[in-house]
DNA sequence: TTGTACGCGTTATCAG
DNA sequence: CTGATAACGCGTACAA
């Protein structure tokens, strides 16, 4: 290489070394803080430091230590409302504690996509990866492919065993839906999402939980894909039937299609039937009539995802969190019958 | 370091010279396609690359060539549609292009902070910076502080001026406003977004335009901050007004906030007064009354922007694009008057 | 407590 | 066309 007409060089370590009268090995300590460094010797390093402006190179640490401090994402959503957020979460947190991140989206989950998306991650020497492929087949295909690289599931299992984390789909779930019960509602249809995701599955799971315990009627799912024009499209199907009276929609969007769906086919939303959502996206408390709606604390869930991912690696005990707790937010698309 | 016990070394560019029987300078110059390598030669290292499964270790060509073939993303935004959309296209035409891709979210845009993000992101050598701060003021900081990196700013200004980009702003909001003035409507309100955003002013531009060629009256525009809860208070301070038939917000979050405020102040959308709005987000069509809105391609704009960024740094031309055409989507938002 | 020597995996330079 | 050899900037082992 050799470029001396290039720019202006960054200064290196050995550059502060020769300022502060030290080693550049010293200078390496103090950037660790090493144990052993004299104060005033540590206090002239600093000083050159501060002097040089000096930073130490990431590509030089990386190489030499084969650790990178950057974490990865790997995402398999599609701007959904959730993943996006804990996203937010995940790369706050991750920069707070001193690690770039480097997010990669698959538009596919075939194990072929995810397995190249693990490895392109590694080669870029990511720390740790958060997985955001709530996808189930994902999940497996992950656990198959024993990972090089330590990684974290988000919001791919209700239950976690070590790996995984999420809100409690299920509790909020059951939450919606014994609130719908409360309203004297006891014929309640679900438009759930799509079957291979397993927030779709624990949403789903809340619902029939719900049901089962108050011996309530259950009615299979409809299966949905997260899109308003789902909504939209089922709602105008179910409007032929009338064996019920309120339907949890798995997600807000589907949610306010399914209302748009009803309206258009002559059903009034609350006095016809009742509808609720999932999520409380921004404008679920605007749309007509307000949502009703279990609101999820996602960016929260990122931010523990990295924690938890950092104790891995560091070889810390996974810190134990609360549940994300789901809130319920009640508004006008839901009545008492 | 010398870590012998080490799980499994990753195969270097020596083992794969081994393998084939050359020095690892002519791996090197396989690898980097070199001109002037004899075929067979060439034949013999792609095999040994083959059957070694070998990757170059990107750590150790970020530091030999002081570039890492990542891109940063600074954002200062938070979850609002079309930057988001943006960056999904800036991620995945990175990708394609073989970059990694870093991104760094700011939660104020203060010079210190924009500074200090800018300065993370060169530590981290990334190649390129692609900034969504749709506020004018990161804009100039980033002006001001002569980056070392090459940077394309996207959707900061509605002219381009070599190294920013957006989509036509201007001729969207045009559009929607000339549509209302052909429905009829004389006395037409704007809700704009924050006064510090560039996409702000450009859509209040293209509504001022409008009015102007149609010799229309202009109301001062309303100063909005793009969420629903603003543009439902905004509806319930407007209600009151009568002077007018129609609004155009800046965004469709924005719109159905403000719709839900008419509502509330027993003012009927479409028939009392017409709103539009801006972006076309999934459920802009499934709200009551469906919002007619302006259509546009964030993803195109990240991807093109990602483009621009790629020959900046490779010290090509800059690709010429046409402009990312805004939609136009009638709905029962707006009616004649 | 501090310094020396070396290796990490790759690219660049300059011979041959 | 190919191969030595020297960087790149930093961390680690070991010696002092």
């Amino acid at each position: 290489m050799t470029n001396p007409s290039e720019r202006a060089r960054m200064p290196s370590i050995r550059d502060v070394a020769r300022l502060a009268g030290v080693s550049h090995q010293t200078v390496s300590r103090v950037l660790n803080d090493h144990p052993s460094i004299r104060p005033e010797t540590k206090a002239r390093v600093l000083d050159a430091i501060q002097v040089l402006d000096y930073r130490p190179n990431v590509a030089a640490r990386a190489l030499a230590t084969s650790r990178s401090s950057t974490l990865g994402i790997l995402s398999s959503t599609t701007g959904e409302f959730g993943p996006t957020s804990s996203i937010a979460g995940i790369e706050d947190a991750a920069r707070a504690a001193g690690y770039a991140v480097s997010t990669l989206n698959i538009p596919d989950t075939t194990p072929e996509a995810i397995g190249a998306a693990v490895r392109q991650l590694v080669r870029e020497h990511v720390d740790g990866i958060v997985v955001l492929a709530p996808q189930v087949r994902v999940f497996s295909v992950l656990r198959g492919m024993a990972v090089a690289v330590p990684f974290v599931s988000l919001q791919t299992a209700s239950g976690s065993d070590g790996v995984t984390l999420s809100a409690d789909q299920v509790a909020g779930a059951r939450m919606i839906t014994e609130y719908l019960i409360r309203l004297g509602h006891t014929d309640i249809l679900h438009v759930a999402g799509p079957q291979d995701w397993i927030e779709a599955e624990s949403r789903m799971r809340g619902y029939l939980d719900a049901l089962r315990d108050a011996d309530l009627p259950t009615f299979p799912p409809i299966r949905g894909d997260w899109t308003a024009d789902f909504g939209y499209f089922a709602g105008q199907e179910l409007a032929r039937r009338r064996d019920f009276t309120a339907v949890f929609a798995a997600n807000d969007v589907m949610a306010i299609g399914l209302m748009h769906g009803f309206r258009d086919a002559g059903l009034r939303v609350p006095a016809d039937v009742s509808v609720v959502g999932f999520d409380d996206v921004p404008v679920a408390a605007h749309v007509a009539p307000p949502l009703t709606t279990v609101h999820q604390d996602f960016p929260e869930l990122g931010r523990r995802a990295v924690q938890i991912l950092l104790a891995q690696i560091r070889g810390e005990e996974r810190p134990a969190f609360g549940p994300v707790a789901p809130v319920l937010c009640g508004r006008e698309s839901a009545a008492s019958r």
